[in-house]
DNA sequence: CCACTATGAATGAACGTTCATTTATAGATT
DNA sequence: AATCTATAAATGAACGTTCATTCATAGTGG
């Protein structure tokens, strides 16, 4: 017998599994629960239902994901990292690293995106991610902007088209992996950065 | 009493409302024959299953799609249009036309790109629809790099990272409509093309 | 002994599919 | 022109399956 949050995100992590394995469409609570190694009913006692089992999935990817965006893009740590430029390269490292890249994590995140407009608590997780992310790389453009002397370049576009841009790469490193792969894919996104902000990329 | 090629439209067209309404995972054949005012035998008469009828609809789409950027970038058109220039603003604006950034088709978009990495045949749709892109834009990114002397420019990083920013912005129009609208998005991508091909884009 | 965790058979609703039946259309026959 | 016939289109009740959820029961730790 283990304790909730064990338990909770024992069940979290199969179902990511399972929807990476099989679609969001064909995850059940048989699945989910056989692929943690639990009994059926189990799933009902800790998320009362299945609806609130994949919202709170979702919520663990994106906070996950949100998490090791704002331990990077925080005030403190910008200055603790000591340039803008070490802060960006830490960025588009973190944005296209194994971690966050890998076939699991971003098959689940689109699974969600996907389904996103019909469902409003699906909606509302993803846009409010997305607006975080926003708020903090367009700070970070501005400050990139402010220190290099970048005049005319609007940060909120820049960051628009930026994290635009890495989610297109995203889609197709998960879509046809064989065309894109990782290495080109961080390619892509540092030449963006290199265009926009030249003194601040090597 | 309708054609077959009639009815089959009929409950394409259907479908698609469906799904941007209800999402994948939510659209039965029920909800798909009631929105097209038909009965409920009559989607298995005509596509034998509903598998298949998701992947006709998909077909659909993406043909759609296709046929409209095909219209751009075919040589004879090209050609026909006088300058490289006119072809890239004609890509820039069909692909963030009304008829393709409408809620609706990008809804049924991302549903099948969501569900794509744990169905096959929904992998191959995609996929080879985004190959079909990516070798027409590339080849004219080719061309105006020829025409421009943008020298040391690699066209295909380049197409690769505008494919990425459209998909990208159109995720965002789709997901948070109240952020970016499509004149913003517009903006970017042109911002992008600009970047890319300075003496290109006025 | 009590509260909590866990099990999995049982339940009923919802689903895709089938098919006997009805309806519509076009060509043939009178 | 009217009637008949053959063929295809369309219907929706019925069927079997699958699903999420429930709950009586069992197990466990304090």
């Amino acid at each position: 017998m283990r304790s909730r949050s064990e338990r909770r995100l024992q069940l979290i992590d199969a179902t990511i599994r399972c929807i990476a394995q099989h679609g969001l469409s064909a995850t059940t609570m048989q699945l989910v629960t056989r692929e943690a190694g639990l009994s059926l009913g189990i799933a009902n006692l800790h998320f009362q239902s299945k609806e609130n089992l994949l919202a709170e999935t979702l919520r663990h990817v994106t906070r996950e994901y949100n998490d090791g965006l704002l331990a990077i893009l925080t005030p403190e740590s910008v200055t603790a990292q000591g340039s803008l430029a070490e802060t960006l390269k830490r960025l588009l490292d973190f944005q296209l690293s194994h971690g966050v890249t890998q076939r699991q994590k971003m098959a689940v995140w689109f699974a969600y995106y996907g389904e996103a407009s019909a469902r409003p608590i699906y909606q509302k997780i993803c846009s409010s991610s997305d607006r975080l992310s926003m708020q903090k790389v367009e700070e970070l453009f501005a400050a990139i902007i402010s220190e290099g002397q970048y005049q005319e370049r609007d940060p909120r576009q820049l960051a628009t088209g930026y994290l635009a841009l890495i989610d297109g790469l995203w889609l197709s490193l998960l879509v046809a992996p064989r065309v894109l792969t990782k290495a080109k894919g961080k390619d892509v996104a540092r030449a963006y950065l290199q265009q926009a902000f030249p003194g601040h990329l090597n």
